[in-house]
RNA sequence: GACCCCGUAGCUCAGCCGGAUAGAGCACUCGCCUUCUAAGCGAGUGGUCGCAGGUUCGAAUCCUGCCGGGGUCGCCA
């Protein structure tokens, strides 16, 4: 593998910085073995401190026995005069600063602003690719929605949440798989089963009437209940359940994860492996995976306590068999067995996970519903007991999208035929504004969508405020190539530049809100939060307008100065800067930049 | 009753592995807008970061306890 080294100004800031203090300590200024661990190298909240701040003094001021203050003062010291000795900044320097409590401010000098953009303008798209992965697997796991019908919009939500944190981990430098697991194996799809039976006999000239109770009503069955009356013909009428059930439910899964991929797909949503829970339950991976919890002493007959608050209607005390949850920090020991033998889901749950960490999975990452919150402890707990803490799972929760069309909610109901899919979404405003409003809100949040607002070409909407600076980047391309025809305006050209001429402080803020993508990368990889993407590109967006409106003002700021192309190419460089962060993050979320609007 | 999530500006939300006067959008107020790079621009008002303790040089951020809202709670998945 080749390991690049990307640019990113804080922690080749950082490695100048530990290497001062290793000096310090080499030549006894400071003692020796200092924990460095905790030391930070940051944008300061208030850009009149500088460009960057860190927070070595007031971190290692114990360990020193000094004050904070004294502390930073010598750090500053020995830090000044030196320069950047890695990356694209090789040779530039900096001034520094000790400030009130013990930070310590740094300013870079301009031409490393300007050498961070040219690094930007090379490694294109893939600035903000990291090592911090080092080319670890990682699995995501994610929609898993049962085949028992089509998407709706929560599903999307998981859908596009875990994508999302899929491509971004990918950035970060781990190897992703995308997985979706599907529940084939229970009650629900037989339940699937026979409602299919009855859309089948449908199709064959019976009237079945309404719907009973307890069988799916959906339309979307009458379909596959065609389908399979074309396939078999008469085959099932009239025969027992038991010949027809298994056929009649494969066929139906099929033809239900034939949808769910198609739903998937007008998304932009690409699963690299789907598992199938039967397929693990009839190798037998259950009862082996049991049986291993078994020999760790973690599985016993016993009765749980009833649940306090309302109870079922049918609870009564059983005896059951339990995995010990309690050991890894669940509150109850958890049901592996139902009373009619089979496995719980939990079980099914637990082969699963251990499934994926034999296929070399250490680090799995699930994408849940809401609902399911309350059964997070007790996968760990198992995986935990399992691999000896070896194998981590995060689990990330969405919580619900509440569906407003011009601020009124839109009520949603099965039996009245008013329930929206996920389709009808993606296809009313399109995968791209979809998937990025998904992210405007951390994944925990619930998340209000109005159709109304979301397709709104307003500063409000911030797809739209987003996709609108790619697209503004891209025309003053396209009129610059009018008016220079001769220029070389490619990036490698731009390269070229005279950067030098990019020195209004507007132009150097816009470059140091760039320079802080690979570091917004990295953490939102390592928080596993892909929603700081959108709220970051927003910013960068503003900020690129802004400078936009100036040159409204001040017509010496435009990009496009007739009287001037060597400065027009410098600023070419920037407005292409922009472009490429912009599509860069939109990259990561499966978001097209737009061209023009 | 237990557990999980949430509680930050009038509204919708960022910020949360501790860091320097707490941010954005909307709304509101006040300017600007014959015009070019359409889908406005600029400025301003607005906060006990639910409450109370604790840890720390330093807390919206970490810990504990309360209060309020939501979710979940044996043989559904």
């Amino acid at each position: 593998m080749i390991c690049r080294m990307m640019t990113n100004v804080f922690a080749d800031f950082q490695r100048v910085l530990l290497r001062t203090i290793e000096d310090l300590s080499a030549n006894g200024e400071l003692p020796s073995g200092l924990d460095l661990h905790r030391i930070a190298v940051e944008p300061p909240r208030d850009p009149s401190h500088g460009d960057l701040a860190t927070n070595a003094a007031m971190v290692l001021a114990g360990a020193v026995r000094q004050n904070p203050m004294a502390l930073a003062e010598r750090i500053a010291a020995a830090l000044a005069g030196r320069e950047f000795a890695s990356g694209d900044y090789r040779g530039t320097g900096f001034t520094v600063a000790p400030a009130k409590p013990g930070f310590i401010n740094v300013t870079l000098a301009p031409e490393a602003w300007h050498a961070q953009l040219r690094a930007i303008l090379r490694a294109g798209t893939a600035f903000g690719d990291s090592s911090l992965g080092g080319g670890e697997r990682v699995n995501v796991e994610f929609v898993s929605a049962n085949p028992t019908g089509p998407m709706h919009v929560g599903h999307g939500r998981g859908a596009v949440v875990g994508d999302a944190l899929a491509g971004l981990l990918a950035k970060a430098g781990f190897r992703v798989e995308r997985e979706y697991y599907i529940n084939d194996a229970g009650a629900q799809v037989d339940v699937l089963a026979r409602s299919a039976y009855l859309r089948y006999r449908e199709a064959l000239g019976e009237a079945i009437g309404p719907i009973p109770e307890g069988l799916y009503p959906g339309e979307y069955l009458t379909e596959v209940g065609r389908a399979l009356a074309e396939r078999d013909g008469t085959k099932w009428l009239h025969r027992p359940e038991i010949e027809w059930l298994a056929p009649v439910r494969d066929f139906a899964v099929e033809q239900m994860l034939r949808l769910i991929r198609e739903d998937l797909s007008l998304l932009g949503v690409h699963h690299d492996l789907f598992v199938s829970e039967r397929a693990l339950s009839e190798r037998g991976a259950i009862d082996d995976c049991i049986q291993v919890l078994a020999g760790r002493g973690l599985v016993y007959t016993g009765v749980l306590d009833p649940p306090k608050g309302k109870l079922p209607d049918d609870w009564e005390p059983r005896p059951q068999t339990l995995f010990r949850a309690t050991s890894f920090g669940d509150e109850v020991d958890r049901p592996l067995e139902k009373s009619d033998g089979s496995w719980t889901y939990f079980a099914a749950d637990i082969a699963y996970h251990r499934d994926k960490v034999r296929r070399g999975f250490d680090n799995m990452i699930d994408v849940w519903g809401a609902d399911h919150g309350g059964y997070v402890k007790r996968l760990q707990a198992a995986i935990q007991a399992l691999t000896n803490g070896a194998a981590s799972l995060d689990v990330k929760i969405c919580q619900l999208v509440n569906l407003f069309d011009k601020g009124v909610p839109v009520r949603m109901s099965k039996r009245a035929g008013t329930f929206i899919t996920l389709r009808e979404v993606v296809e009313e405003v399109g995968k791209d504004v979809f998937r990025f409003i998904m992210l405007t809100r951390r994944n925990d949040q619930a998340l209000d969508f109005d159709f109304a607002k979301v397709t709104e070409q307003s500063k409000d909407n911030p797809v739209f405020y987003v996709q609108y600076a790619h697209a503004r980047a891209a025309s003053v391309m396209r009129h610059a190539a009018e008016q220079f025809p001769k220029d070389d305006l490619s990036d490698a050209g731009l390269i070229e530049a005279p950067l030098e001429r990019l020195a209004d402080p507007s132009e150097l803020a816009l470059i140091r809100q760039l320079a802080g993508w690979p570091r917004l990368v990295e953490a939102a990889a390592e928080t596993h939060e892909p929603h700081r993407i959108a709220f970051y590109l927003y910013e960068v967006a503003a900020q690129f307008h802004v400078l936009w409106n100036k040159g409204k003002d001040e017509a010496t700021l435009r990009f496009i100065l007739a009287s001037d192309a060597e400065l027009t190419r410098a600023r070419l460089a920037l407005v292409r800067g922009v472009a490429l962060v912009i599509a860069s993050g939109l990259a990561v979320f499966g978001v097209e930049p737009a061209q023009e609007m």
